[in-house]
Formats: structure tokens, C-alpha cells, sequence
DNA sequence: TGAAAAGTGGTGAAAAGTGGGGAAAATTTT
DNA sequence: AAAATTTTCCCCACTTTTCACCACTTTTCA
């Protein structure tokens, strides 16, 4: 399981460092093999090959009549790009995807679970002021009954 | 369980050392592993690892698609960093953890059942002032029929 | 008052991050 | 079609940071 965040940044032929102690669950799971694709939050999220598949699956057997499910599935399915982990744990981040997510150099790697997010470090902090705006009434159902 | 204030202070490497009435509680449930992340309220959240993965797994088993829900599982499985006390019984606070926070030299721990918080000084201090300010209108029905 | 435990700071080895160079492949031009 | 130029990608080496361990000071309790 990935967790926490990391400030790294992309070099000048667009590749980024995973970090240490990542890589040896990345290894040992898919021998280094990844999925990047976009995020609708306008991020990118790296799958091990993997855990991406049932994914792609699921998205595939959905109905290509409904507007937001076809969107979905040419978002995801479409952007999605497969890489390898060079010997130095580093990815490189396709042209169309840096530009998706509005990468320069300085980028944060945020661990969530099964898969990682790569953002643009403003975004990024943007994204966390948002969740700490929680209104009351605001709650999902779901949530009704959380506590940490 | 955890109660009670500590006040203490972080090294110049950003190592907390945990009081030692803590410790033997700590090494014997999890041999000094430990998950730290963020709080809503802008403190550090400490946790047992057993204690968190129950969490982590519910926060990762809730719907991607409710911008609420996602905010949350960004925040606290993002921010999410495993550590491990030291020889001394110390754990180091990561550097985006200690931004988040606040946290300078002077920090307060907090034990709160299972889990400890950690917080700024002044934080804690309008936090405590903000607890002592209730307004009869605002109790919650859960709290109706509440004794202390 | 002494001994033991807790708090505090420092140091060095190992690992991680970063950048560059060169070979192979692909593409374009003559 | 062949050759030359460009681009991609793989590997190596250097620099920086991290972290585990050690030593000293201070406090507490018998």
C-alpha cells in the first residue's frame, strides 16, 4: 500500500525518480511494470500493470451510450500509457500526459492506497485547502458515521 | 489508551521524542511502528499501524467520484507517512507533515484513546478556548442526553 | 546521594537523488 | 535504397541526503 507524499521533480528528459522505498513493492508486484493515465481532478495516477487491468476491465463493460461513462472510458482508457522502470527507479512521463496534468519540474507523488498520483505541486496544495473546506452539510451519507 | 498533555519539543532534525510512559504500549502492540498523518483541525494524527489500517481501508473503500470523499482520502492517506521510534524513542516528522501543522520548536502531544494527536502550541490553545465556548443551540442530538 | 532512566545532540556510513554520455533505433533526405 | 542526422533510451558516476547508532547531559526515584 502506497501512502504520503513526496516533492520530487521531473529532469530535463522528463523522467521521474519513484521513490526508494516504493520500488521494492513495484518490483516485486509487476517487475516494474506501470500504467500512468489522467486523473479528472487534473492529475495523473500510476497503476501497477496489475492492479490497472480489472480497471480497464470494469470501464470497457460499461455503457458506451452514456455521455459521462463514454467520456470516462476515452479519458482513462485513451491517455492511458504504459512504462518501465529504468535501472535507477526512474518513469518517463509522456509528453500529453505532462501536459495534462500541467507538470514543470517541480511535481509532489502523493501514495493512495493501490496507486500513486502525480501532481502539479500548486494543484496540489489547491487540492488540500479544498478538503479542509468541510461545510456541515456537506456530508455524504457514507461518511455519516466515520471516525478516525 | 493514550490521555493526558505533554508538552515537548522537536530537535533540529525534526525528531519527536515520545514520552516514555507511551513507549512500552507502543513497542508491544506494533514494536514502535507508527502512522502519522493529518488532521482536519490542522494537527498530526499518530496512530499504532494496526490501529490505522482499518482506516486507510474504509477511506479507500468509499466512492472516487464524491469530490468530499476524495478530498478526504487525499488528505489523510496522502499525507500518510510510516515511522519507526528509534533507539531512543524517538519518531522523525516529516517535513510536509511539520508544514501542515504548524509545528515549530515548542509542540503539544495529545493522547486521545487510541490514537495521540500532535499540535502547535498556540493551536492547542484556541482549541482548548473553543471547546470552553458552547453555545446551548449548537448541541448536537447525539449529545442530547449526555453526563459527564 | 547515587544509580538508572530519560532527554538531547552529534557523527559517519550507506543509500537515494541527479545529471550526463554513449549506443541503438528510427526517421528523413539525397 | 543508403547514408546521415536526430531521437530515444539505457547505463554509469557523482553529489547530496538520510538514518541508524553512539555518547553525553539532565532528571528522577529509591
Amino acid at each position: 500500500m502506497f501512502r504520503g507524499v513526496t516533492q520530487l521533480s521531473l529532469d530535463a528528459k522528463s523522467r521521474l525518480a519513484i521513490p526508494a522505498r516504493y520500488r521494492g513493492e513495484l518490483m516485486s508486484c509487476c517487475d516494474g511494470r506501470l500504467i500512468v493515465t489522467v486523473d479528472p481532478s487534473k492529475c495523473l495516477l500510476v497503476y501497477p500493470q496489475p492492479a490497472w487491468e480489472p480497471i480497464e476491465e470494469k470501464l470497457n463493460s460499461l455503457s458506451s451510450f452514456d455521455p459521462l461513462t463514454r467520456g470516462l472510458q476515452r479519458l482513462l482508457v485513451g491517455n492511458a500509457s504504459d512504462v518501465e522502470m529504468d535501472g535507477a527507479g526512474r518513469i518517463l512521463i509522456a509528453a500529453p500526459l505532462r501536459k495534462f496534468a500541467g507538470l514543470s519540474k517541480e511535481v509532489v507523488l502523493v501514495g493512495q492506497g493501490s496507486k500513486l498520483e502525480i501532481w502539479n505541486e500548486e494543484q496540489w496544495n489547491l487540492q488540500v485547502e479544498d478538503a479542509l473546506d468541510i461545510k456541515g452539510g456537506d456530508i455524504p451519507p457514507e461518511l455519516a458515521g466515520f471516525t478516525l
